[in-house]
RNA sequence: GGCCGAGUACCCAAGUGGACUAAGGGGACGGAUUGCAAAUCCGUUAUUCAUGGGUUCGAAUCCCAUCUCGGCCUCCA
């Protein structure tokens, strides 16, 4: 099956096919989170929504090759001024780390030296990791065994420093009076066929972004900063330039055509990123790579996601809205209600984050769960033909080549099991196929929605608050066996107060914490 | 100012010219079940697709206009 996918470098739909002759392997390029702070929920959609992507490749028959970069090299902060502003970001979590340890808001348990830029990085890189893993992004996964996989940019400059040479060798770059190394958009006619900001829109753009002040050393407004002199920032490096650091949109060039280009002239099938990187970080990666390789393309196909708003909101650090993966299991998400919930809006909309939905989405992976529990335990019951769900395997996977059509997936399974009554056993039937087929076809689907082995509970309730939940659920059973109703719902009562729903089974009564 | 998306029930959302005069999920409502609930299971829930025109035998789907919302135009996933 061939998927077709919206391309941003053409600004269509194409049918994705890899560079690999033999039509089996796909190199798939995500830009990663930076890590001088948490990742909130709508950095975690962006990457969702990449794994979606190679999940989905995997599904119909390709081996993906995913890398994604965790950025630890400092940006600015300075919004108002472009190449190099403000201060380094990385410093300012240095400053908040070391704040927060003061104040005591850090774990007593995190050792981490706020002066140590390489510490701040290690440890927000590894919280990462672990939320990352909770929502089952793959390619966190597999870091954990193939490092390489999630490349850190301070361990590329070497290359990096490479890259800039070759480009001023190559005639697209130069050292300007102010000593800083541009590129020099002019000498690459191709620039801004990614994102349509073109140098010559960009010289008349209204955006107002750009300060004549910090141009002057230019040749283009458009050219953009590659290596940067600067003794005073807190990481640095010595190059023919001077000791400094290197522009944000390098490191991505390189370390892209460096892991997954090197047999192929630097070309890569996929890139992806969030929408905010379309211009200028890819469109610059894009002339860096080329301007370098020489080749027709960096990545064939472009992916970029839309924001996620939360309540119908812009997110934003003065409205509040800011959640990160923690802020949401305190609410009571689970994982895997959480990843549902981040992806099954269609990847190039808005998706709108509300706590409502994520109500719907726990229900949908309890229901999903329960299906595929009932299937296992009837794995062994013959059908008389084919099953719903193997029948609605391929409109699953036709609804995902359709531009990952989630949406019409999850509809499309739910057809499906909404035809297999799991309230009591099956009645055995005589054909050549069981309910293990069922179960291999829902497994195949939940390979690519990626819940069902996720955690389904909110997490994390300290060990404390489980202990006085336990103890009064044994006082309301007790309760109940005396037929002592006021007093068992009293407590049902007080349960529910405390954000604790029961349930009550031939098994006994089991507890769930409810989305606040 | 330039460029680009989107408006489908109470909410999320599929459908992009006829084969069903609108999938799926949540919610709500009715029923089964339950000590009562919750959970679960069964059923009901848009003659209508932002608004006004137009094209067509036929439009949610194409065209035009209007309104509304959102994104990008050197912080950002």
């Amino acid at each position: 099956m061939k998927l077709r996918i919206y391309n941003t470098l053409t600004n269509r739909e194409e049918e994705f096919v890899p560079l690999d002759p033999a039509g089996k392997k796909v190199t798939f390029y995500s830009c990663g989170p930076t890590v001088y702070d948490y990742a909130h929920i709508g950095n975690f959609r962006s990457f969702l929504v990449a794994d979606v992507l190679r999940r989905t490749l995997e599904l119909i028959g390709y081996e993906v090759k995913h890398v994604m970069n965790i950025t630890d090299v400092g940006h600015m902060t300075d919004d108002e001024i472009a190449d190099g502003g403000g201060e380094d970001k990385m410093e300012v979590a240095a400053q908040r780390v070391a704040e927060a340890k003061k104040s005591g808001k850090l774990p007593s348990d995190v050792e981490i030296d706020p002066t140590d830029p390489y510490a701040i990085a290690d440890f927000y890189a590894d919280e990462f990791l672990r939320d990352a893993r909770m929502l089952g992004l793959k390619v966190a996964i597999e870091q954990a065994e193939h490092p390489e996989l999630m490349p850190r940019p301070t361990r590329f400059i070497e290359p990096m420093v490479g890259l800039v040479k070759a480009l001023i060798d190559k005639g697209h770059a130069y050292v300007a009076d102010d000593g800083a190394v541009y590129f020099d958009v002019q000498s690459f006619p191709d620039y801004g066929q990614l994102s349509g900001n073109t140098p010559d829109s960009i010289r008349s753009g209204e955006g107002g972004r750009i300060d004549e002040a910090n141009q002057a050393f230019k040749k283009h407004p458009a050219d953009f900063l590659l290596w940067k002199p600067d003794p005073s920032h807190i990481m640095k490096w010595p190059t023919p330039w001077g000791e400094g650091y290197p522009g944000w949109h390098l490191e991505c060039s390189v370390m892209a055509q460096s892991l997954l280009g090197a047999d192929t002239n630097g070309m890569i099938d996929l890139h992806s990123g969030g929408e905010d990187n379309l211009f200028p970080h890819h469109e610059c990666e894009l002339a860096q790579a080329r301007g370098f390789s020489g080749a027709d393309y960096f990545a064939r196909y472009w992916f970029h996601g839309r924001h996620l708003m939360v309540e119908g909101d812009r997110m934003s650090k003065s409205k509040g809205n800011f959640f990160t993966l923690q802020d949401m299991l305190d609410k009571g998400a689970s994982p895997a209600a959480l990843r549902l919930e981040l992806i099954k809006t269609h990847y190039r909309s808005n998706a709108n984050f509300t706590f409502q939905g994520l109500k719907d989405s726990q229900r949908q992976v309890d229901r999903w769960a329960k299906l595929q529990d009932w299937l296992s335990e009837h794995r062994n019951v013959a059908l008389d033909g084919p099953g719903p769900l193997s029948e609605a395997l391929l409109a699953f996977k036709q609804a995902l080549c359709d531009d990952l059509n989630i949406a019409r997936a999850i509809g499309v399974l739910n057809e499906a099991a909404s035809q297999i009554r799991t309230d009591a056993a099956p009645a055995a039937g005589t054909g050549s196929t069981t309910y293990a087929d069922e179960l291999d076809a829902l497994n195949a689907m939940n390979s690519v929605l990626g819940v069902l082995d996720l955690q389904r509970e909110a997490g994390s309730a300290d060990k404390d608050e489980a202990a006085i939940i336990e103890a009064k659920i044994a006082q309301r059973t007790e309760a109940r066996a005396a037929k002592d109703w006021a007093a068992a719902d009293a407590i049902r009562d007080e349960l529910l107060a405390m954000g604790i729903a029961i349930k009550d089974g031939p098994e006994g009564t089991t507890w769930t914490r409810m989305v606040k």
